[in-house]
DNA sequence: CGACTCGTTGACTCTCTTCAAGGATAGTGG
DNA sequence: CCACTATCCTTGAAGAGAGTCAACGAGTCG
């Protein structure tokens, strides 16, 4: 659960702005997508943007949490550990995605590039201020993150009462939507992640997801 | 994620107040806990109360979403169904707790529910409607939303790497930690939900979770 | 070239499921 | 009041799907 209505995004050609923003090539993508040319000037005084390696982290679980950012390249993935070091990836975030809304003042995840990534960030403190003043850019975050819940809600179904063959297959089709509404190719697949990240996203060992995927050919 | 630092419950005694908000048992364990007297008044007009036998279905998956719920008194189980009859249970309610925020028009999941039970009606609209002028309610609800994205992450680790005997301990820490919450004794442990609405929560069978309870006794 | 990671495949194991049966409790109707 | 049925819970025995352990090929990097 988490918008009712969601804010839409404005219709229109690309706007003509100063700083970063204006450039930006993932903005329709995003959470900034509601946003109004005057009043993406003012969030873009107060943001910057980062670039990782992959396999660098960006967040750590219960870190303080700082930050918040859009994906603007690349692809990142979100993960818990138990105390054994049994791990469960708990989603990907492509370009466009937004990352870092933490419940308490600590991230509640921890997040990793899989491959070369470049950020957005926004400090929370000034996010939270300009947030008073961008009402539909609130609305917005509810929608993206009554969407997450919704994606986590199928998760779980996946993970609850999917057979391995299921999961892998949800899973392919899951990058394939994901890639098309990036518009990106959906065949050939890009597939960023290695077979340890599927595996612990889909609650499966690596075996088992490679032995699926040749058994689907 | 949710949240950027939600609402705070406003201090301070019972609120005397005309309608039925006045004498509401849960405010404080609910969304309305952010709102003052005034506020409360308002939202107070657009409210109603309804009840449910056990067993009565209160919302169906991709049914239109008209409504928001608080519930008052009482359980329910959230559900969503597999072509071909898997069921997996994605969470439990209990009174304080909100229901039917829907992404489309469209709710994401059916709900029933599993003791008699009262819950607050939300008409969707003029909930919207009001929403624009009660800024506090609306960040509580983000901040609620991320708080069940935050639990259904956990339910999602649980699924993807927790043995079944650890499913059932977090289940029942859970239910007590809820109860708890709620300022009901979590010894004994009042668990209103059948066997195999648990096993459809944990991912297991009602053999399995029978076995494993007794098994940890 | 050697060390490393990643992906694949095989053989065996084990946890949980499936299938089956029986006990406990509650509600119904004669 | 008591069969009669239905639902829920428990327990047992057998089976299967995925995990574990192990080996190997391919690609990459220093």
């Amino acid at each position: 659960m988490a918008s009712l209505r969601p804010a839409q995004p404005r219709p229109g050609p690309p706007l003509d702005l100063a700083g970063p923003c204006g450039a930006c090539a993932i903005r329709e993508l995003s959470v900034c997508s509601v946003l109004s040319a005057n009043e993406l000037t003012r969030l873009c005084t107060i943001i910057s943007t980062i670039d990782f390696d992959a396999g660098s982290t960006v967040i750590g679980e219960s870190e303080p949490a700082g930050d918040l950012f859009n994906v603007v390249r690349g692809s990142v993935k979100l993960y818990k550990l138990l105390t054994d070091g049994r791990r469960q990836v708990t989603g990907f975030l492509f370009p466009g995605d937004f990352l870092g809304i933490a419940l308490n003042d600590t991230y509640a995840y921890s997040a990793e590039a899989i491959e070369p990534l470049q950020l957005c960030r926004f400090p929370r403190k000034k996010l939270e201020m300009l947030l008073a003043e961008l009402p539909r850019l609130e609305r917005k975050l509810l929608g993206t993150t009554a969407h997450e819940l919704a994606a986590a809600q199928d998760q779980i179904v996946l993970l609850g009462r999917k057979t391995a063959k299921e999961r892998v297959a949800s899973f392919l089709v899951l990058l394939s939507d994901r890639a098309l509404k990036r518009r990106q190719p959906a065949s050939p697949l890009e597939v960023p992640m290695t077979r340890t990240d599927i595996a612990d996203y889909l609650g499966l060992t690596t075996e088992t997801v490679s032995r699926t995927l040749t058994w689907l050919r």
